[in-house]
DNA sequence: GGAAGATCCGCAAACGCTTCCAGGAATCCG
DNA sequence: CGGATTCCTGGAAGCGTTTGCGGATCTTCC
């Protein structure tokens, strides 16, 4: 463990050297009023000659702010959280602030990082990107004292930018119902923390929108996958087994995540069905895979709302007020996993149809 | 720009309530030698009832490391840099090691991050994931005086972990070989710094794997794109257009990784073509798309690689001695985009096929 | 039982910077 | 031209740790 900089060029030897005090010298490199121009100009040239760099913990220690923020995200190789994380590095890096990753991937992982809160004194803001904090995780996690903003996810207690996954449970769905679609089945991400009686996510917009359709619910044909695992592709597989084998199986799927549409769509094809001939499955996210496997989804704008969440962190370091909540728009992306039905081959149950 | 955290508590006040001094309180919670057991226990009893934590500026200023290491990253939305950054942050975090993360990407970011070196005097150690530095690059980031570790590319320069490429080539073209396939070709990743006279990449592997098949070399076989485009899937599926309008198109492709594979799927796909019947693909990493998609490929374990170089770095920042560089072993997968040629239809210049 | 040695602990000096406070120089006004 | 501002600058006091050094206490052995 050597010095890192065996060279260190310090505030003092930049002072000297331009003749100054390390107390002029400091407030020339920090652009400090009250420093004659020439001083500063010189006391930049010397630093520059030497490339002087401050020493962050130095600088911290001395009353400043850490110009560190901690980003926690589930996961690093989903394109969802790489593409959210990507985003608002842009917006820090460009505001001069270190981030400071940590993954909290499991159960297990995630308990131990709100119980220790290895950030603690780290850093001057806390992101939490792409999942919510539960009740005990915020009391804990405000132990660190500093501001903390949800990206991804909706938070009470927090600012916070997300979509309006109401809208975007209604644009698919409603999509899918003007299609002339009536047995519209669903693969829904199970929301712990969700309160039935609230209105707002993507499930209550399928019910809504079947409501509003004339539409009966139908509970055989909701699947409910546990999130959290690493692929979705596999349980959106599974769950389209399920929906597969029941008695009158749905013509549309929507699904809440582009990853279990794409498995859905895989189990279609293997049982020898096709896409959108036989069923329509649409999604959510517009990830990149979408594009590519031609599916249908409603887009939602990651890499903004993760520059969005950074300049949440940016204003509020800088004690401007920040809003409670910022809803990014999604966009309907039809593309071609979803058509009408097929009149034909509608069984004895589909006779509201006619 | 208040305190961080207001109601600090400070290493004073553990050795004041534990009626020990600020020395002996240091001592005993960094598991120095002569402290007595008693006192050990008494000063962490009070450190842990007052959720005492450490100021890491302090501490690193009076003497010790920074505990923390950067790591400097292409994009973080592709699957393989997320995947290895993944593995890197487990082992890092495991070591009590904080990440910086900071993202390189277009050619302006990754030549600012070497002119500013804006992890200067803020980290212990410094992890480059997934390219290779140039020689002027090298240069500066020595200036940082840290050790340097490389993962996902070779360097000669530093310790690295990476796939033997020459392997993983020949897994993937011999494969093709056995099948019977001739005309083979290839959809190469421009390597800048590649030297032609080593023969050490998935090219060279393409051409040995070739003459050792007793194939002449067929140069309009062979197309290059440029690497560092967010998605290589489209740059794939224009290579494989300039493939099929050859006037002696493949049987057989060999993409240089699994995104360059798919877009060269989608292109015979469109171009009404079958996989694996008329044109057999094969790419590089084992992309969970390659899974998806039933993409025959050359697996990598890129967790582990990301796992590998954070054992480097704690085993460096210990002083152990670290290996210069560590080859994972990389595995043929087979599934369903390979496939022997189909003898009919073999034409002189194929032009039946259209 | 006394001295050498081992143990344990506290004093105080860094570490490199920021910032309060006050002093000296330059500028301005009447 | 004297005194009051205004500008600039330097001295010095921290910020919260770690650690070298010496002193105090306790063993241990002859």
């Amino acid at each position: 463990m050597l010095p890192p900089v065996p060279t260190a060029v310090n505030l003092a030897d930049v002072a000297r050297i331009a003749g100054v005090s390390p107390a002029t010298a400091s407030r020339a490199l920090s652009d400090h009023p009250h420093v004659a121009a020439a001083t500063r100009a010189r006391v930049w040239r010397v630093a520059t000659d030497l490339e002087y760099v401050v020493s962050p913990e130095a600088s911290r220690l001395a009353g400043g702010s850490t110009g560190r923020v901690a980003v926690v995200v589930p996961h690093l190789s989903r394109w969802f959280f790489g593409a959210m994380l990507e985003g608002l590095e842009s917006v820090l890096r460009e505001a001069g602030l270190d981030l400071l990753l940590y993954r909290v991937g499991e159960a297990a992982e995630r308990q131990a990082f709100f119980d220790e809160l290895p950030a603690r004194r780290k850093v001057d803001a806390v992101v939490v990107l792409g999942f919510a904090v539960g009740d005990d995780e915020r009391r804990r996690l405000e132990r660190i004292g500093v501001d903390i903003v949800v990206a991804g996810e909706q938070s009470a207690s927090y600012p916070s930018v997300r979509i309006d996954d109401h809208a975007a449970g209604r644009q698919a769905v409603d999509h899918l119902v003007h299609l002339g679609h009536r047995r519209i089945a669903m693969i829904a991400v199970h929301d712990p923390g969700a309160d039935p009686a609230h209105p707002a996510g993507r499930s209550s917009a399928y019910h809504a929108a079947l409501a509003d359709a004339g539409i009966a619910a139908d509970a055989t044909l909701v699947v409910t996958v546990d999130r959290g695992a690493e692929q979705g592709v596999d349980q959106g597989a599974e769950a389209m087994g399920a929906l597969l084998g029941a008695t009158s199986p749905p013509t549309a799927v929507f699904a809440h995540s582009d990853e279990l549409a794409l498995g859905a769509v895989r189990t279609v094809r293997r049982a020898g069905l096709r896409v959108p001939e036989d069923v329509s499955v649409i999604g959510v996210d517009d990830h990149p895979l979408a594009a590519l496997t031609d599916l249908s989804t409603v887009g939602q704008p990651v890499h903004e709302q993760g520059e969005i969440a950074g300049r949440m962190v940016v204003s509020g370091l800088r004690g401007e007020a920040v809003e409670r909540v910022v809803l990014v728009p999604t966009r309907l992306v039809i593309r071609g996993s979803t058509a009408p039905p097929r009149r034909s081959r509608r069984g004895a149950t589909r006779r509201a149809d006619v």
